[in-house]
DNA sequence: AAATTTAAGGAACAAATGTTTGCTTTTTTC
DNA sequence: GAAAAAAGCAAACATTTGTTCCTTAAATTT
């Protein structure tokens, strides 16, 4: 029997692709057809083992239940917060996105628009999306997105003498200083389109 | 009988989310127990009805064989191009990222890194990754991707006096003034993680 | 070269699942 | 309010499909 090692990962390949092309998954008819395997014993074996390896998930005694790691997180657009309202409302939720996980990754992912130039300095224009991470405290020098009179705002974070700094990355503008402010997420990330 | 107008939109989001979680799509059956229908027959129209609408994708007498349409792109991030080679072989394919394609759409994308500061003025950092559109032309204005000396510089694109103007945006940097210049690609966004 | 292990195949089984048909209930129309 | 249309249900049917068991062939070991 020809042991052609790659026999497993030409398995995988198809899988992949098929459920690219598809949008679901190959039965364990069509990846014998498909890779020339004459048994379905011999492609379970295979889905298996691939599961094992942690390549791909699979369910149980359920058809085409084969699917490929996740490489997405679904993220929402928060737009204006409607006044007085909770900024993480679903109302306000104005559309997903779906990021690529290798390059945004955790929970709790949420995006906003970038209003004004206060960030300048750091290449954040108007129109811009940052990507934050809903978290409630900060480091020194954290982009930051906190609520301030009821709408959120994007400064750099500094504590300093027990009061919160929120610095502008804007050569003409002073930092705000503060004894408390509501630290509702961490940026991490932009996405800008022209 | 309750014709509660929205239970097909409850089965369309029951469908999304069911693949969210999952990975694949739901049984008719289970569709059934997670809207509360208590016929198949019911769902199997449903079904069909969101696919006639576009809502879904449909293939018969395959068991799940459901999906949603596609909302993302995969692109390719072409890392250092080996010297002599064409910019666009495989073998330059340093990772992939799946892009929303609510945001970046098109065909013929790529990704590619940034590095220098020519384009600081326009917030394109170093470690920066630029989307790209795959094109051989450009006009008057277009951030442009070209090859210059066998590797892909980013810069402002003119046509002047016949010649063709890169342009970078950084006031310390003069105009590159080519009689020709290879043109691979016209930017159309921008990602950063911090 | 025989014995053992490993990989793959064949065939049948049982479960899961899409689909159809006819009936019932509700809603709409006249 | 009766007739017609629409929507939903129930049950059965027919595939599709995952899974298991046992056999066969190849590779490896002894």
């Amino acid at each position: 029997m020809r042991a052609l090692a790659g026999k497993i990962d030409e398995v995988f390949e198809f899988v992949q692709k098929y459920i690219k092309e598809n949008g679901y998954a190959p039965s364990v008819r069509e990846i014998c057809k498909g890779c020339e395997i004459k048994s379905t014993a011999t492609v379970f074996t295979y889905l298996n083992e691939l599961a094992d390896r942690g390549l791909i998930n699979k369910a149980n005694l359920k058809n085409r239940a084969v699917s490929l790691k996740q490489n997405v997180t679904t993220v929402p657009l928060i737009g204006t917060v409607a006044a007085g309202q909770p900024i993480f409302a679903t109302e306000n939720y104005e559309d997903f996105y779906s990021l690529p996980s290798n390059f945004f990754s955790g929970e709790d992912l949420y995006m906003l628009n970038v209003h004004g130039d206060s960030m300048i300095k750091i290449g954040m224009y108007e129109g811009d999306k940052i990507v934050v991470k809903k978290q409630e405290t900060a480091d020194n020098g954290d982009i930051v997105v906190a609520l301030v009179d009821d709408s959120a705002t994007v400064k750099r974070f500094f504590k300093r003498d027990g009061k919160v700094v929120l610095h502008p990355e804007n050569d003409e503008m002073d930092d705000f200083v503060f004894d408390n402010v509501k630290i509702v997420g961490k940026v991490i990330g932009l996405i800008r389109n022209l």
